[in-house]
DNA sequence: GTACGATTTTGATATTTATCAAAGAGACTC
DNA sequence: GAGTCTCTTTGATAAATATCAAAATCGTAC
């Protein structure tokens, strides 16, 4: 669930980060897609980085037949099959809506020229890149230190809403442990 | 454990990345420290990215009064503080001496200097981050569906040394077991 | 070589979570 | 509203790992 606010850690006050601004968006396009809409297959390179504006998305994978979910991207955040996107290989992840949505996205070789053309632009990559690995650490950290029931109380505290939008299942694969678990956690108190 | 190779996925044939090695180069300095030595503490802003020639190196923190180790640095590896390094706030990691190590560093207002002068290198900060990124989401599947056993397998396959190395309580931290547990995996077959 | 401190192993038990199976609840179709 | 499908809960049991305590081993200083 990293990169709920894309840019939140860019300082727009100056010229350089306003033209950046100005280039991506024109490079963006949007579009209304309906639940369960699929915006990416597993073993594909994946092309399209993406925005939601309103609506609700996953990356998934299986692992031993087992449906497992990696990412959900909410209002104002992004997604795309990072693995695809930036070693330029066949992914694992799929990415299904799981409401209407709402979204914009941004082609890679669109991308690619854009920071070839002016490199001076790679600095916006690298924040990304930067608040990805944050959010991805304290991911690790939950792993290895908060037991399943920290780790649910942590995610429905952060996103709120997701317990009613999205299947138990598919929570329970993002934090770890089986539907049951979950559901036995859940009605406890 | 990320890193391995510093720039492994640089292509040095451009003249562009000929010359980033080159400054870089420019600005790291060398130093033998001894074993045990400290190279950062809690609590403070780490201004250095450190590069291990020979020797090694690990990053640790305090959870609940135990010590965790959240990286290790073998030869020819990279460490630093990369919570403090990258948002510039006081460091929850350690990082000390394991044996008597070789190492360089880069002072990160210098980096931040020569990123600042020549905007088109920061696309090498941005490979580092990709690469930083694709180790560490490894890890999380790790930890997510590998058994302690495993992981411990996964570990010494990659690292053969380490087990050598270093102590017990130490990999078993790193691969989220407790020292008991590691024994024990470790005297089966 | 003995003694001391640090590290690792072993043992007994408790806790957490998974697995397998089945039942219950909701939502949708006709 | 009966039937069907999907999702969630519950129950019984098993497996993995933690915890606490103590013993064994190792390394080093003297």
């Amino acid at each position: 669930m990293a990169n709920t606010l894309i840019f939140k850690d860019i300082d727009f006050s100056d010229q350089v980060s306003a033209d950046f601004l100005v280039d991506v968006s024109k490079l963006m396009k949007s579009q209304e897609l309906p639940n369960k809409h699929i915006l990416h297959s597993e073993g594909t390179i994946c092309n399209y980085f993406f925005i939601i504006h309103t609506g609700l998305a996953r990356a998934y994978y299986f692992k031993d037949g087992k449906d497992i979910t990696a990412h959900f991207a909410i209002e104002n955040s992004t997604i795309t099959a990072i693995d695809s996107f930036i070693q330029r290989k066949k992914s694992r992840y799929n990415i299904e809506l799981l409401e209407d949505t709402t979204l914009s996205y941004i082609v890679y070789d669109d991308l690619k020229k854009l920071l070839d053309d002016k490199p001076h632009y790679e600095k916006y990559a690298r924040i990304f890149l930067e608040n990805i690995y944050i959010d991805i650490a304290e991911r690790i950290e939950d792993l290895l230190f908060h037991s399943a029931k920290e780790r649910y109380a942590k995610l429905i505290q952060k996103f709120p809403s997701l317990l009613q939008r999205v299947n138990l299942g598919h929570i329970a694969s993002y934090i770890g442990i089986t539907q049951e678990t979950l559901s036995r956690i859940r009605s406890e108190k």
